[in-house]
DNA sequence: TTGAAAGCGGTACCAC
DNA sequence: GTGGTACCGCTTTCAA
């Protein structure tokens, strides 16, 4: 049978409240008993219920990470460096999976206020609809990704600015003609190429909206009329749906002089589709991505994209969490973390 | 404040008992009580309290997730799969990464043991030295890949009979000179082109080591001598290692025919380093991936590789899992998924 | 079918 | 500095 805190305290000749203050050596023991209570500890393999802590404490020394789809190799980033991230502060993580519903969201919320986590982070698809802005009273909730929204603590990039950023770009390399991929599905369904079933939508997502809005300004700083043509919607965010949509689109246009793709994912999608249609990256036509994963400094040919430190991204959105955890009566913060262009052979010819 | 089950109890006239009766839903409750009941629990917004639960119960309803890098796109197909499988049977996943660290696996059973998860699964790498192996008593736990031991139950693909199919079908192209690419590291460090830094190493990894097998039975199949030359180790498997590796081997050595990467995430890295010597895909050298990762399909050239069903993979651990944790004393299980090679552009001129 | 009371394991409040 | 004790919220005997 498992030990527990008054086996130890027996066994060692102690109370079970010196017990917990040697564990948690919040207060000054006597070495002596101290050692007499560790040897305890050891001898009968003693180890904490976690439980009973939570119960007691009400706090359960776990976070939740939500994110839409833990497939993307950006979501894989993110886990990996908050679950790194969380174990320096002593926090576990558990993980969720939103597929971008707005009720797996609530569901989380439901957790948070279970007491299974103290606190959420939270990347968010369809925050219209969601929970986190209908729900009365939150649990300690990060938003992370762009969302227009002032009701809680955020960390974020400037998508606006970076699309500008990357378009210019292009237009630096004497693009003129340049498709974007992965904006909003329109709902006259419009659009360039059509798009791709499926029951997770990432249409309306707050970044897709942001960067076709940037990919705009670009333009039209250029003085270049936005072709609605050249905007590729896209409902899943993934190198399948890109593949498919690009090979559509190339099937009935020529190729442009450059693909602006939303995400990495979707630029290795594309890239993939130029390779099959025979079509030479950067000689006909140029691709860049957007995050800098990984895999896009593999890509063949390397990928041009947007850089941000996502170790700092991480970072904020923890001490966010923290600050809130603390007091959750602090003012919600919203961090804005820099990015750059990362200029690879994909646009440079 | 919070609402509790006595909260409940009071409003709907009722003994806390009832209350737990309808929420669990198990013995049968006059629908009119369960009624009163249930408009009490959304009239105070009552939700219940994991930490009493569990404590109460001895079981959290989640389990742990461990594997030794979330970066890897591997990786992050299990834990998608794991966290939605696990949420059809309404557990929580907890997530941990290992970084191929035996204190952390150890530190992972001690959670396991706090009651923090029910049960785990776990990627082992250095399962010699590992807690795994040595530790008493175990909570409930499932090994996913492949490892030498029976004393816990583990689902794997036959990683031998993969490697050998796989350079069995390069040898089929016409391929006579087969590097592969992932070897174990050797302690002399004499093997092919160096290896990389890094405080996570994945040299002596079971996997390695039986892919290696694996490849040496096939050439042996063929009558062909292994050259260590053409065993290039790796001590981490990503693409940034593997295009290390493999452009110092092209800086020395004549293109083989062909590469047999130990996985994706290498082949990929390695696909790069060929595109950037210069040398031709497929044309002048054919390059094999393992595991068939989402991104293998859009690499350029499309990446030949091992597939397996991941799901049904990932189903069987689970499966395991629920066996242990419903009997502690269950023998243990191995289960073996079939695999089968996927030729794509890569191989195929 | 439902009610009353005990207890899961730790910790905080108060004494000493 | 350390010991007793109540109590966190839920579930599970045992009675009624």
């Amino acid at each position: 049978m498992r030990a527990t805190v008054k086996d130890v305290a027996k066994l060692a000749g102690v109370s079970p409240k010196t017990v917990s203050n040697v564990i948690n050596g919040v207060v000054f023991v006597r070495p002596e008993t101290r050692a007499r209570v560790e040897r305890a500890v050891s001898e009968l393999d003693y180890v904490p219920n976690m439980s009973a802590r939570g119960l007691r404490n009400g706090r359960s020394g776990m976070i939740g990470l939500a994110l839409p789809d833990l497939l993307r190799p950006y979501s894989a980033e993110i886990t990996h460096l908050v679950v790194e991230l969380a174990h320096e502060r002593g926090w576990g993580v558990q993980i969720q999976q939103t597929a971008a519903e707005p009720e797996r969201e609530f569901e989380l919320l439901s957790k948070a206020r279970a007491h299974l986590v103290d606190g959420l982070i939270l990347n968010p698809i369809n925050l219209g609809d969601s929970a986190v802005m209908t729900a009365g009273p939150l649990p300690p909730v990060v938003l992370i990704g762009d969302v227009d929204q002032d009701v809680v603590s955020q960390v974020a990039i400037d998508n606006v600015g970076a699309a500008r950023d990357m378009v210019q770009h292009l237009l630096d390399q004497g693009c003129r003609r340049i498709a974007a991929v992965g904006t909003p599905e329109s709902p006259s369904g419009s659009s360039g190429a059509g798009t791709l079933g499926g029951s997770a939508t990432i249409a309306g997502t707050a970044a897709a909206r942001l960067r076709t809005t940037g990919y705009h300004q670009a333009l039209a700083d250029a003085g270049i009329e936005p072709d609605p043509e050249l905007e590729v919607a896209l409902d899943r965010w993934s190198p399948d749906g890109a593949n498919l949509v690009v090979s559509r689109f190339l099937a009935g246009h020529e190729p442009p002089d450059a693909f602006f793709c939303f995400t990495d994912s979707i630029a290795i999608g594309t890239l993939s589709a130029l390779w099959a249609a025979g079509v030479a990256v950067p000689d006909k036509c140029l691709v860049a991505g957007f995050d800098n994963i990984l895999e896009s400094q593999y890509a063949v040919p390397p990928l041009t994209t947007i850089d941000f430190d996502r170790r700092a991204f991480v970072h904020s959105a923890l001490e966010l969490l923290a600050e809130r955890m603390a007091d959750k009566d602090a003012v919600p913060r919203r961090v804005l973390i820099p990015h750059r262009v990362v200029a690879r052979a994909s646009t440079t010819r």
